[in-house]
DNA sequence: ACGAGAACCTGTTTGC
DNA sequence: TGCAAACAGGTTCTCG
């Protein structure tokens, strides 16, 4: 479900309610997401602070103050819910609505977490490709999670330079591999489709003919189709909402991604979006100002 | 070693 | 209307 504009979008929705706070309660419903609770894992939790909440590729991470670290990934349905305890009340930029008495007691709810704010969080995953796990803080790059990881897209380390060096040997097409976490952290198939539109660039085209020339535009539309994205709360598509409920708006901004059919939107060309399997994923595009 | 495809799981939409 | 197939924002494993 989301990709790093989503899980930025969460971030910040979650920021009153957990950065600087200390858990009160935690209740875990469901262990089997694709990982499993660790031992312990409410107990573990319960107490503690939460000293800094960041995010890595499509990953949330809440350091705690005793050398652990939260980790949480949606996958492809996951969904942080916040709510204030007691009465609607307003924490940073947020309002968040009082708790329903039945909040956190859905079939899919699989983690129930109370902090000092005071708010609860509710994690609901009905897929359940999502995960909430902990590490130890000083080995979280060694941890199988985060070990492969590629740049984070929005870092000024990802450069020209370092797009053209994992490009060059990739006999895959240009979609896959920027899909491909290895090499850029956080994107997904919305905005892989949506940068590679905006840089005029065929998802068919290989990898290792990019290099060079077309570097530069495909690296600016990367960065500005989520950064894009991120200012607008991020895209709602079914059940994703911002952690305080609220709707991102960029959906109504995609240029291809679920357009089938539709003409291209690029003034002068006459193309229709069409829609081809990649890797087992839709991709998006226009045959005719796409090469 | 690398890349394509399947598998994981549930819910919703689409097509016959 | 009803049922089955297709599809969904991700990651990881297997196989060639």
């Amino acid at each position: 479900m989301p990709e790093l504009p989503e899980v930025e979008t969460v971030k910040m929705g979650l920021a009153p309610a957990m950065a600087g706070r200390r858990f009160t309660k935690v209740v875990t419903r469901r262990g089997d997401l694709r990982v499993p609770f660790p031992p312990h894992f409410a107990e573990r939790l319960t107490g503690r602070k939460i000293e800094k909440l960041w995010r890595r590729a499509k990953y949330l991470l809440a350091e705690l103050d005793n050398g652990e670290t939260l980790v949480i990934h949606l996958g492809m349905s996951g969904r942080m819910s916040v709510y204030a305890e007691g009465k609607e009340r307003k924490l940073g930029q947020y309002v968040y609505e009082q708790a329903p008495a039945n909040a956190g007691q859905g079939k899919h709810d699989h983690v129930v977490m109370e902090t000092d704010a005071p708010a609860r969080i509710v994690f609901t995953d009905h897929r359940r490709f999502g995960l909430m796990t902990l590490v130890d803080t000083d080995k979280l790059d060694e941890d199988k999670l985060f070990k492969g990881l590629g740049i984070e897209p929005l870092s000024k380390e990802f450069d020209a330079a370092y797009l053209d060096r994992v490009l060059k040997g990739k006999r895959t097409p240009i979609k896959s591999a920027l899909l491909d976490q290895r090499v850029i952290a956080g994107l997904g198939n919305i905005y892989v489709c949506e940068a590679l539109f905006r840089a005029g660039i065929s998802p068919k085209r290989l990898a290792s003919t990019i290099p060079g020339k077309r570097t530069p535009a495909l690296l600016r539309d990367i960065k500005a189709v989520l950064a894009d994205a991120i200012k607008a709360g991020g895209s709602s598509l079914r059940d994703y909402a911002g952690a305080d409920g609220a709707l991102g708006e960029f959906q109504h901004r995609f240029a291809v991604y679920g357009r089938e059919g539709e003409p291209c939107g690029r003034k002068s060309c006459k193309g229709i979006v069409r829609r081809i399997v990649q890797a087992g994923r839709s991709t998006f595009y226009c045959p005719k100002c796409q090469r």
